[in-house]
DNA sequence: GCTTTGCGTGAAAAACGCGTGAGAAACGCG
DNA sequence: CGCGTTTCTCACGCGTTTTTCACGCAAAGC
């Protein structure tokens, strides 16, 4: 494959700022990270290109393309794990992002453990997926060709749309799904703005699965963007 | 395993014609097989479920039911191999006889030199095939070579459709079939959508095999996504 | 501090899928 | 040809699932 135990990881920064640039070289770098960088969105699509990183820290306002551009580019021919980074302010950017195909996202200012922590949940799951068919979180345990869940032994009945919606959920474990992601993979296309049909049926899928529906373990929400699965 | 190493190998010839029989007991005896016949097609996969041959050779110009017929109710539960012999030299009849599981082909008339060396590449190729041929489930007992089904011993008269149906839930046992796979699989593809038929035959295999039908305790319905058998 | 926005909840209404019985049509066998 | 069996068709009742709605609450924005 690539770098992968042999060598440090890759890691390539996209952002016009210098000072992140330089903050994240010097955090990353002390890490076991090898940092590259790139001030521009065109810059980044060609060092992406030539270095072949095992991650890549994209920022929204770079200069002279949109941040989803360089990622929608990035896309066409690599599935690396991308974490967005985005100035506080602008959901849609964020949701944008993610959409387009985003691991995950940060808001700024944030701390160095969190955007590792991020960034190694992201490689985990970017992992070429030789799919066991049968996945495990915690006491959560589903089963992907026998269509079972089970939390701690116990069987769960779940309804078909509830069981579309944990596997969406599972296959991208730790990753952020935008309530349009959802709703297109258990619905379908048109109903991509029903966003109320998320709340009830999450709230439904918590109740079943979690110990605690009020404290979820499983099902995070992440308000105004989507919902994760842990991983 | 079976009858490998220690006895002569069995063969088991299922032909009509009495003169290509005598013929190769004859031949195929003093080659050190074993050999055993049936005169139709019924009697063959009887035969063949008794016996367990190690190796059998199939005539597709059968009085009663077709050679591709026969040879589709033997794979059903085995992995014998089967050399298909046959009066005709269409290339339709080789490829179906091929697509349905046989191992090889010879078209009459032949060698004896010919039929045993291809005899003798079949069984080397042949998987270790560690199919046990009947399976268990609670109180409900399938024999696939037999086609034989009991409920606590008592046995049940299965339709034609009902126990492919039956097959079909017991080879995936614990795993849901869709309305789609069983349909396909019972009807053929044609019928993919006739999920009605579902309803109506799973109610009459229930009445047969259920203690009570209204709590199954072998086929689970799946609402909205198609029935498992547990297992 | 007040408003806005999004999330979670419960409960009712609507839609859907399932099981059932019964009759018609097709088939298989003598 | 006639009979019994099997498959197909249909319509109804019921339970489950989905959809809709209104409210309380908390965090974010002005």
């Amino acid at each position: 494959m690539m770098s992968e135990n042999t060598e440090k990881p890759i890691v390539l920064v996209i952002d016009d700022e210098s000072e992140i640039r330089r903050f994240l070289r010097v955090s990353l770098s002390a890490s076991g990270y090898e940092v590259h960088e790139a001030a521009t969105g065109e810059e980044g699509v060609t060092r992406a290109a030539l270095l072949r990183p095992d991650v890549v820290i994209l920022d929204l306002g770079l200069p002279d393309v949109d941040g989803i551009e360089v990622l929608q580019r990035l896309r066409e021919w690599s599935h690396v794990p991308v974490i967005a980074l985005s100035a506080r302010h602008g959901d849609a950017d964020k949701i944008a992002m993610l959409d387009a195909g985003a691991n995950d996202y940060l808001t700024k200012p944030f701390s160095v453990g969190e955007l590792m922590a991020r960034m190694r949940a992201a490689r985990r799951n970017a992992q070429p997926a030789p799919e066991s068919s049968v996945m495990q979180v915690g006491d959560l345990r589903i089963d992907f060709a026998s269509r079972a869940v089970t939390v701690s032994g116990a069987p769960v009945k779940l309804t078909k749309t509830e069981y579309a919606l944990l596997h969406l959920l599972a296959e991208n474990a730790g990753k952020v799904l935008t309530h349009r992601q959802l709703l297109r993979g258990a619905w379908g296309p048109e109903y991509e703005n029903e966003t109320h049909y998320l709340r009830v049926y999450m709230g439904q899928l918590r109740k079943k699965i979690e110990t605690d529906p009020n404290n979820p373990r499983y099902i995070m929400t992440e308000s105004g963007v989507g919902y994760r699965l842990i991983g």
